[in-house]
Parts: C-alpha cells; sequence; structure tokens
RNA sequence: GCGCGCGUAGCUCAGCUGGUAGAGCAGCUGACUCUUAAUCAGCGGGUCGUAGGUUCGAGCCCUACCGCGCGCACCA
C-alpha cells in the first residue's frame, strides 16, 4: 500500500492548457507552486458570518478558486478554504491591468491569496473587494463539477482529496469523528486514564477472535502478525503497576469487507484496575453520551430513520434472556455441548460448527437484530469469553457487549487476573483450535509469564471507534467514516 | 468466497426494439466593471471498464475478466 494504491498518472494531462498557463506564470517570473503567504486575518465562514461587522476592513485571505465569472473588466470569485466559501471581487481598476491579465491564467482548483476589504454586494453577498492577490498554487487537473460534485462511491473513496474538495457534508463527518475521539480521550482523561502506545507487530495475534495479518521482519528473519486487539499488552501494563489505561489505535483483521466491516480499524481500550464491568457500564454510558454531545450537541441521534438517545442509562438483558424474550430456547438449561447443538438443530442454525460459533449463531437468530435501544447484552457464554472472569453460575462470564441498533459496539470484561483459570481458557480455546476453529484464541505463554506475577482485578473495556462514528453520524456504511477505505488496486 | 446490480467525455447523467455517440457543467475563442449553477455567440472533446463472441451492423445481445456498490458468508 506503500505510496498508495494507483499508479501515478501523469500522462496525458487531461488539461493541456492547464500546462501552458503553467508555463506562462513561470515566464512571468512568478513560482506556479507559489511560497510561504503569512498574515491571513480570516477565514471565508468568518468573514461571511460578521460581514456588516467587518465591512470596509482590509482582510488577508487564501484559497481554492472554485468558480469565476469573469465581466469584462470585473471579476467574481468563489474562494473555498477550510471553513467554507467567499466571493472575492476583482475589478481592474483595483488592482491594475498587469495583476487583472493573470486572471486570464487562472483555472479553477488553484490557490489564490488575496487582499482586500469586505463588503456586501448589492445582492446582498457577502465579498473581498480585492485591491492584490498572488497565485499560490496552480491546479493541472480540475476539480469535481461545481453543482452535483463528486458522486460515484468508488471515485469518493479512492479519490478521498476529491470528495473532501467537493461535498461539504463530507468534511463535516471527518470532523464530527475527530469530535468523537477526542470525547473518548477528554472523558478517559478525566477519569485518571492513562493513554499508551503498545505494539502494532506482535509475535502472535491474540486478544480477540479473527484472522490476523501476516508479515516479516527481515533483520530478525521473524515472522510477525499485525494486532487484532490491544488487550494483552495493555493488561500487562498493570501487572506492571499502572492502574488505568487506555490506547486508541488501529487494529487489523484479516477478514471481508461489508457495510459494518473494514480490515482495519480503530479500536479504544481501556482498563481499570480494581473495578469490574460495573465500572465500564459506567464508563461505556459516559463515553457514547460525551461522543454525542461532542458531535451533535445533544444525546438523541437518528440512525436510518429510527431514534435513539443515549442519554439515560442502558438497559441490560443477559445473553440467555434475550434469547428466550425473543422465540429461542432457554439455554440456562443446557449443560453439555451436545444440548446446544440440539437446540441449533431447532433453529435451523448450523449445528456442526465450532461451540462458539454456535452459541453467537444462535444470539444472532433470535435476538441480535431485535436489540435496538441501547442495550448492555450480559453474561455471554463462557466458553466465548475466554479472557473474561466466569459468574457464578461458571458456565457464564462477566461480560458485556454495549449493543445500539442491533449492532455490536464493543465488549467488556470483569478481566480474568487468575494465571490458572486463563491457562485453562487458552487450553480450552485451544482444543476448539485443534477441532477446526479457525479463530480460537491462540495459547499467549508469554501473558500467562506476566499474570503469574500478580494483575490486580480489573474491569475492561473496548469500543469500535468507527462503529460510534457510523451510529452517531447517520452514516449507511463504516467507509463513510474511514477517510481512505481499502479498496483493490484500480486496473 | 457466492448472488444481484452498476461501469458512456475531466465531473453529473441521457442514449428507445441492435442501425454507426448526446446534454449540462468543466475546457478553448470572443463580448460584458455587482455576478453568484452569471449571461450571450461560437469551437473542440469518447478505445462506451477490458478481451473475446453473435450479427450485414453492438454502447445495447452472449461469455470471461477487471473495478465498484448492495446482500449473504466471516467478524467488531
Amino acid at each position: 500500500m506503500a505510496g498508495g494504491d494507483t499508479e501515478p498518472r501523469t500522462e496525458p494531462f487531461s488539461e493541456p492548457q492547464r500546462l501552458e498557463k503553467l508555463r506562462e506564470l513561470v515566464s512571468l517570473g512568478i513560482d506556479p507552486f507559489g511560497h510561504r503567504f503569512t498574515g491571513i486575518t480570516h477565514h471565508a465562514e468568518e468573514i461571511a458570518a460578521h460581514c456588516d461587522d467587518l465591512a470596509g476592513q482590509a482582510v488577508r485571505i487564501a484559497g481554492r478558486v472554485r468558480a469565476v465569472r469573469l465581466h469584462g473588466g470585473s471579476c467574481f470569485l468563489d474562494l473555498h478554504d477550510e471553513s467554507g466559501r467567499i466571493q472575492v471581487y476583482v475589478r481592474k481598476d483595483a488592482v491594475g491591468d498587469a495583476s487583472f491579465r493573470l486572471l486570464d491564467l487562472l483555472d479553477l482548483g488553484d490557490f489564490l491569496g488575496v487582499d482586500g476589504t469586505v463588503f456586501r454586494t448589492r445582492r446582498g453577498e457577502p465579498s473581498v473587494d480585492a485591491t492584490s492577490f498572488v497565485p499560490l498554487a496552480k491546479a493541472l487537473r480540475p476539480p469535481p463539477e461545481k453543482y452535483h460534485g463528486l458522486q460515484e462511491t468508488e471515485l469518493r473513496y479512492r479519490y478521498r482529496y476529491l470528495d473532501l474538495m467537493a461535498n461539504p457534508e463530507v468534511r463535516r463527518i471527518f470532523r464530527q469523528r475527530t469530535a468523537i475521539v477526542q470525547a473518548f480521550r477528554r472523558t478517559l482523561d478525566a477519569r485518571g486514564f492513562l493513554e499508551v502506545e503498545t505494539p502494532v507487530l506482535h509475535h502472535q495475534a491474540t486478544g480477540a477472535a479473527a484472522r490476523p495479518f501476516e508479515t516479516h521482519h527481515n533483520a530478525l528473519d521473524l515472522d510477525l502478525s499485525l494486532r487484532i486487539a490491544l488487550e494483552l499488552h495493555l493488561k500487562r501494563l498493570l501487572v506492571g503497576g499502572f492502574e488505568r489505561v487506555y490506547e486508541i489505535g488501529r487494529v487489523f483483521r484479516n477478514e471481508g469487507i461489508s457495510t459494518r466491516h473494514n480490515p482495519e480499524y480503530t479500536l479504544m481500550e481501556c482498563y481499570q484496575a480494581y473495578g469490574d464491568r460495573e465500572d465500564m457500564m459506567d464508563l461505556t454510558e459516559a463515553l457514547v453520551r460525551e461522543s454525542a454531545l461532542a458531535a451533535l450537541g445533544q444525546t438523541r441521534f437518528t440512525y436510518r430513520g429510527e431514534e435513539f438517545d443515549v442519554g439515560e442509562p442502558w438497559r441490560r438483558v443477559t445473553f440467555a434472556q434475550a434469547i428466550r424474550d425473543h422465540g429461542g430456547p432457554d439455554i440456562d438449561k443446557l449443560r453439555a455441548e451436545e444440548d446446544w447443538r440440539g437446540v441449533a438443530r431447532e433453529a435451523g442454525v448450523d449445528s456442526a460448527q465450532p461451540i462458539t460459533k454456535l452459541m453467537d449463531d444462535l444470539f444472532e437468530h433470535y435476538a441480535q437484530p431485535h436489540l435496538r435501544q441501547p442495550t448492555f447484552l450480559l453474561d455471554h457464554p463462557a466458553a466465548m469469553s475466554p479472557l473474561a472472569r466466569a459468574a457464578a453460575d461458571p458456565r457464564y462470564a462477566l461480560r458485556f457487549e454495549p449493543m445500539i441498533a442491533g449492532m455490536e459496539i464493543g465488549n467488556a470484561y470483569t478481566e480474568q487476573n487468575s494465571p490458572l483459570a486463563q491457562r485453562e481458557a487458552f487450553e480450552q480455546q485451544a482444543n476448539e483450535r485443534q477441532r477446526g476453529d479457525a479463530e480460537a484464541h491462540p495459547l499467549d505463554e508469554d501473558f500467562l509469564f506476566a499474570l503469574e506475577h500478580g494483575m490486580p482485578p480489573t474491569g475492561g473495556l473496548g469500543i469500535g471507534i468507527d462503529r460510534i462514528c457510523m451510529l452517531l453520524l447517520d452514516a449507511p456504511n463504516l467507509r463513510e467514516v474511514i477517510l481512505f477505505p481499502l479498496q483493490r488496486p484500480r486496473a
């Protein structure tokens, strides 16, 4: 992926005229790619919003030219900067003949620096009456169409810069995403969590049930995997004596792509010593509430036409209860694996697959689509939760998954801190792996070595940042909240 | 991976029952000193995703491949 996913296309330029104009600029002694432009006083949005207060005031602005309306001896330009659009009025009388002729060398997409005074046109449009302007950077290709923008999904993702250039709502989405991430940091920092960074290159990808990407270190001649979770390194830090840690980082899962999945995605994981999953439920409510407030200014939001509110305490329901509630079997009555396979057959769920997958399928079959409002799904079967402590009934784990709109947005445990129980759970997973469950957790001897030095009782939580963004920002598709989603190289 | 759909000018899109490629924006030339999807007059622009096939003739029908989207599968 280094260097982007497309071949550079330098030839032929779609606009040979632009190259010609570039040469003319050079012949006039103007650097077509400009230089430092200091002393910018305002953004477009400020001028538009405070036009009357600023009227008559000298301003210096810079941005990209998105429209040119030439009227012989005068010209209107639409200049776009990060904040929005402002109109620039250039009169030959004001800037002089030589400067005015530079407009002939200007193309849509070029960057321009402008000095001028704020005024409102007769039609009421906030504008800057230019006293001078300077070309700052030439664009050799045209920007997307000014009215319809860039519509084709493939082009929007592949050339996200064009999408950002053309579609202001896309810029808004990614500002809101940043606001959400900042809300996570602010909330965690305020509660005394220490932000840390742990390795992306792992000897063994553990901490979740997923297939990893494999890579290789040449100098050490060492096979490595990209991480699939942050969990086991963060827990090592609790062994080391940090009491509250978190990381917001990219994880990589070598699996299919869908509206809800991207091979790399951003995960927040945090761990709180002397806590348990109860603390993590409080924290989840706070993180999601603060995210909504940061991005939307309120706790209510609409996702795909459905109303949600993350301002209230979330509903709680156990894994078993959720299945019962929606017409499924009473799994509390199940003892042996064969019992599970029996109810799976009745439900029409694949009964021959690995047992953890089967359990998950039963839940998805009966309950998951019905868990709409913010809900903590509690007490998953212990077999599918090898990193969590067992509940009073050892068939279940002290675990929860926060769910909104039928979608899992995270995962949390009262963490397993007994090295003995952890080893047992890993061995059980190894068993499952031998029986054909390719995604069972591998045994991590190095992590067990750490646990054997003692880890305090701990509550741990992971939340998928992209999923939260998708929900809060009403994105139909995870890729809408990822700047550069993975795409195949173009033919 | 499987199924369905899409791919026409730089962008947004038309293109009928198979008859030899269109519009708007963008570009170029000219006019215009308060326009704003500026306007007016004129001009240029296409391996119709790629490669085969059927046909007198294919943007259109068939096959394969490439890319994208959606659904399923896998996962969060």
